[in-house]
DNA sequence: GACCAGGTATTGC
DNA sequence: GCAATACATGGT
């Protein structure tokens, strides 16, 4: 619970202390996420909500460096999903399968982000038929050419909004190298900029609901929907199927539905995700 | 040079 | 409905 989180403020820091299942790198490196950089082996800098931040992790104490408690209270403290208690999430999931705890007992310290949902949306557009290192090439560059500076950075730049990606031409895109995915990303942020969908209302629906709006955006189908609700919307119950869920639920869950693992059925699929991600000898 | 990467739209049956 | 194929780009 966040009442019981410690935290201490130095000048344009803040130190939170004994954090249980937090880990930097198990949550900014598996894949759910394209706007952060390892600068040490338990530091990171990236991008969230116009913000740069710097975060490090000492053992179960993270220091936030570059912000101050306003922003930590708005933005940090629910983009890195410290008010949710996972072990407590896990209470429900430990007793599903024995490959979902191997997974867990991997990479227990994986937080789902709270990301902004224009981002997450436009992100998963980009990653289809893509890799990660390229997708974080293809954002950043759209970054830069598109987003604001952000003041007193060096050289970091906001996410584009919609409004002005929808002012754009495939021509205008060419430069981010995005391929056939520019269409995509246009006829996204046309339909969120002219309310054909309006992101807001998303909030409230129903999963199914919140799934089809979305694929009404050319270029969504159910795995980049499910990693929009996942992410930018923290729909726990959201499942989104890639090659490596695919290969994960033939070889341990066959037969079985995605309805085995239940309201947290997103946190048991990063916890899959990442682990066989990072051993892909357990996959046939 | 073929194959793959956090898929989807299109086509053909 | 379901299976096959094209799709931009860059890395093995």
């Amino acid at each position: 619970m966040f009442s019981k989180l410690i935290f201490k403020q130095i000048p344009d820091e803040i130190l939170i202390e004994n954090i249980n299942n937090f880990d930097l790198s198990q949550t900014l490196d598996c894949g759910q996420c394209f706007r952060w950089t390892k600068i040490s082996d338990n530091s990171y800098q990236g991008i969230a909500y116009g913000k740069v931040l710097s975060i490090q992790q000492e053992k179960n104490n993270i220091i936030l460096k570059n912000t101050n408690k306003e922003d930590f209270n708005n933005i940090w403290k629910n983009y890195f999903d410290l008010i949710t208690d996972y072990s407590e999430i896990w209470k429900t999931l430990s007793n599903i399968h024995p490959f979902l705890s191997e997974a867990y007992n991997y990479c227990p310290g994986i937080r789902i982000l709270n990301q902004e949902p224009w981002e997450t949306l436009c992100s998963f557009i980009i990653s289809q038929n893509n890799n990660i290192p390229r997708i974080k090439k293809i954002i950043s560059n759209m970054c830069e050419l598109f987003g604001d500076k952000i003041p007193n950075s060096e050289n970091c730049f906001s996410f584009p909004s919609p409004k002005i990606l929808a002012k754009l031409s495939e021509n205008d895109l060419s430069p981010i190298k995005c391929g056939f995915r520019a269409k995509y990303i246009l006829d996204a942020a046309s339909k969120i900029s002219n309310q054909e969908i309006n992101l807001e209302s998303i909030k409230n629906m129903s999963i199914y609901d919140a799934e089809e709006t979305l694929k009404k955006i050319k270029g969504v189908g159910p795995k980049v929907a499910q990693c929009t609700l996942l992410y930018g919307f923290h729909r726990l119950e959201a499942f989104p199927i890639d090659v490596w869920l695919k290969k994960i639920m033939a070889t341990y869950f066959q037969g079985k539905s995605p309805d085995l693992f239940g309201k947290y059925a997103g946190i048991a699929q990063q916890y899959l995700y990442h682990y066989s991600r990072m051993n892909a000898d357990k996959l046939f």
